[in-house]
DNA sequence: CACATATAAAAGGTCA
DNA sequence: TGACCTTTTATATGTG
């Protein structure tokens, strides 16, 4: 990596658009820690593989020349200069003044980004219980139907990075306030996974911002930089949902592991509290809690949730613990503290006990 | 508080 | 050829 550290005056060229944050990553030399963010301004077009660097401190600004092959991870924000964890708690940039990262601008489409910010609930169902899923997470692929320069994606869409060392894939975040949250990871084949999304209607939002998005990056010389071509029903396939429930009630896991020898489920208390129980159909994954709280994934419909549960919860009931208390954290694990301890005396089989992990 | 453990799923690059 | 990387999300334990 280059750093030449000559201090520099603003390039009259730099616009709201070529402000950026980069994310100097583990390994680029500049620091040890996982991510170093630096408040930096970047300027485009970049030589292949560079990027030119401007870092703004009381002093001016200092120009640095890195490397995109040697992990350094470029993310452009909405117009404010910031610096800001990957992980961290979100809010960057896109103040709402300057446009959103898909600003459909027509009230129906504001409507259908309102719709689609709300999480999908599938429920309740007749005898049982009160049972309600909500949808957390849908997972779908979406294809553009043309080939995309990532390169040019990092540097023009917004909340966007990119490190080619790390994954092969540019990332692209829909955080905007206004519209459901989103995270695309955009390959160059015109291939893009969506994932974040809480309901179909969600997802479908999300595959058609990031479509435009991307059909709306310029080339650098006012034109489009892709040839998008994405038709939602043609194009978008949904691949996951993951939903969560609450059946209501503590479950004894012990004894549904034992009742099903294995075949579906899967508990190792000491290396993951919930029971995985594997559905073969419809083909879903369950992770049952002692607290009765209930994850499943693996399903492409919400009819497939819907028939899983439905499925699975007579064996839930049956696996009832005798024993109900309140429902906080707390009385719950005091609740399976007591009985495990109670198991413990009339079972002396215990694995618990062991501390082999291989 | 951050991270590890575990679950599903896709994408495409890299490595043994 | 398969395992891993990355992203997302609920869930709940333990460790540092």
């Amino acid at each position: 990596m280059n750093v030449p550290s000559s201090f520099i005056s603003a390039p009259p060229e730099l616009s709201w658009k070529s402000v950026v944050t980069a994310t100097i990553l583990r390994g680029v030399g500049v620091r040890h820690t996982r991510h170093t963010c630096l408040p930096l301004l970047l300027v485009f077009p970049i030589p292949t593989g560079t990027v030119n660097v401007y870092l703004r401190n009381c002093c001016g600004l200092l120009k640095l020349v890195l490397n995109l092959e040697a992990g350094v991870c470029v993310r452009r924000c909405a117009g404010q200069v910031e610096a800001h964890m990957p992980r961290g708690g979100g809010g960057a940039g896109s103040s709402s003044g300057s446009k959103g990262a898909a600003p459909l601008g027509k009230q129906d489409a504001f409507n259908e980004a309102q719709t689609a910010m709300r999480a999908q609930v599938i429920g309740p169902f007749e005898n049982h219980g009160q049972c309600k899923l909500s949808m957390v997470n849908v997972t779908a692929t979406a294809d553009m139907k043309c080939t995309i320069d990532l390169k040019t994606v990092v540097m023009r869409a917004r909340n966007a990075e990119y490190n080619p060392k790390r994954f092969s894939a540019c990332i692209i975040r829909l955080i905007n306030k206004n519209e459901p949250k989103a995270t695309a990871l955009v390959f160059k084949t015109g291939k893009v996974v969506v994932t974040g999304s809480r309901s179909n209607a969600s997802v479908d939002y999300a595959c058609k911002t990031f479509a435009r998005i991307l059909s709306k990056l310029d080339n650098g010389s006012g034109g489009p930089s892709h040839k998008i071509n994405f038709d939602l029903e043609r194009d978008r396939r949904v691949q996951n949902m993951v939903a969560t429930t609450d059946v209501g009630f503590p479950i004894r896991l012990e004894g549904l592991v034992a009742s099903n020898q294995g075949c579906f489920c899967n508990y190792e208390p000491e290396l993951f509290p919930g029971l995985i129980y594997r559905m073969k159909d419809p083909k879903i994954c369950f992770l049952i809690f002692v607290s009765g709280k209930v994850v499943l994934t693996g399903a492409k419909s919400a009819q497939q949730l819907e028939d899983g549960f439905k499925k699975m919860y007579p064996t839930l009931c049956q696996f009832k613990k005798a024993t109900v208390l309140l429902q906080t954290s707390a009385t719950a694990r005091t609740a399976n503290a007591a009985a495990s301890a109670s198991a413990s005396t009339d079972s002396s089989s215990e694995p618990a006990r062991k501390k082999t992990k291989t």
